[in-house]
DNA sequence: CAGATTTCTTAATCTAGTTCATCGTCCGGG
DNA sequence: CCCGGACGATGAACTAGATTAAGAAATCTG
């Protein structure tokens, strides 16, 4: 399994000793999934972090109608979970799984918290992460009040513009709150 | 200025010494507010977070065609502010004002993280809030992709059942992500 | 207390987005 | 190689919620 990604990835917000990352990296699990696989299903505790090295995974909600939300993608080189759940120890309300066949390096929160002693410059890292999240999530709130559907597909272009043909439509339609068939409306409009 | 409410509120988390409690409090600003007066307006970086002793403040985001999205309240008892800019000290996107005279504590960024220094429990205490502010804002998001505008308004009558007759309708509204018009409608079906 | 301003209600009209149904296409697996 | 199931496009009928307007009620403010 390659761990040049993540490397590079947490060198970007850190400076560690070589044999730092190499106790980091000894923590890390790699794993593969297939399409459709799932890493954390809702009303188990989460467990573990994902770190992607390859693929697709996606977390959503799923509501009384059975209908999805998706409230994040995580394409390469991106960490996914329910934060809350593994902050928490609480039974997850997300469900997380592979949107294309993928490779993943897991973390537990065990072992995470066992690294903060080891290694502690790393909580830096995911302290900026986790704040991250809070950041986006917020964004995504205030843009799912503010904005058309027809905006927050433009911003969604922006902002992924790699997963726009990399992954099926209608997750995209699920992550900005509108139907397939509208979201097919909305892109058949820009061609005009 | 009464100071028990926030001590009440701190004990339920952590417990202090009445020395450590003393620095704690030797820190906090008292302030009163009038109705509309700005804690914060978007594009300054905040530097104060504000815990309510008495009234009501509001966070809210204004968009492009000059609505307001309101994002939190505080009513007496909880904290406030722009976390993502106190954190990363950039420019706000949410403005932050009374709702109606408030009294208010106040805790600069700066005086926060000296006192992370001095009595390093109150770390716990912050955390956990940001945690708590993470969590909802989550919650917040799956419940607006996933609930109708009924629904919403329920589940912010079981959220927030004092403030349902203590602030304008316009406000809840405005938190529900309706217009004033649709909550009156929604308000008057449940008469029959 | 009077006037002004803000807030709430009601009702008619309008529209963004949903629902449902149908059809063509694209694959991935046997 | 072909066939069954997912995926996307399209269109007609429908609905939740927005918009506009106007009057009634409540609440500042002097």
């Amino acid at each position: 399994m390659d761990t040049a990604l993540f490397l590079e990835n947490m060198r970007r917000h850190i400076k560690l000793t070589e044999e730092e990352e190499a106790v980091v990296l000894s923590k890390l699990r790699p794993g593969n999934m297939k399409r459709k696989e799932f890493l954390l299903k809702q009303g188990q505790v989460a467990r573990d972090l994902a770190f992607v090295v390859d693929g697709c995974l996606r977390a959503f909600a799923l509501d009384d109608n059975g209908f999805e939300h998706i409230l994040q993608f995580a394409p390469t080189g991106w960490w996914i979970s329910d934060m809350s759940s593994v902050i928490s120890r609480r039974e997850s309300l997300l469900n997380v799984d592979a949107i294309k066949p993928s490779q993943v390096l897991l973390l537990s929160r065990e072992d995470q918290l066992t690294l903060f002693d080891e290694v502690p410059r790393l909580e830096r890292y995911f302290r900026v992460l986790t704040e991250n999240g809070l950041v986006s999530s917020r964004m995504r709130l205030i843009e799912n009040l503010s904005l058309t559907a027809r905006q927050r597909y433009q911003r969604f272009c922006q902002t992924y513009p790699n997963l726009i043909n990399e992954i099926p439509q209608k997750y995209i339609a699920s992550f900005i709150g509108v139907t397939p068939e509208f979201l097919s409306k909305i892109r058949g409009e820009k061609l005009s």
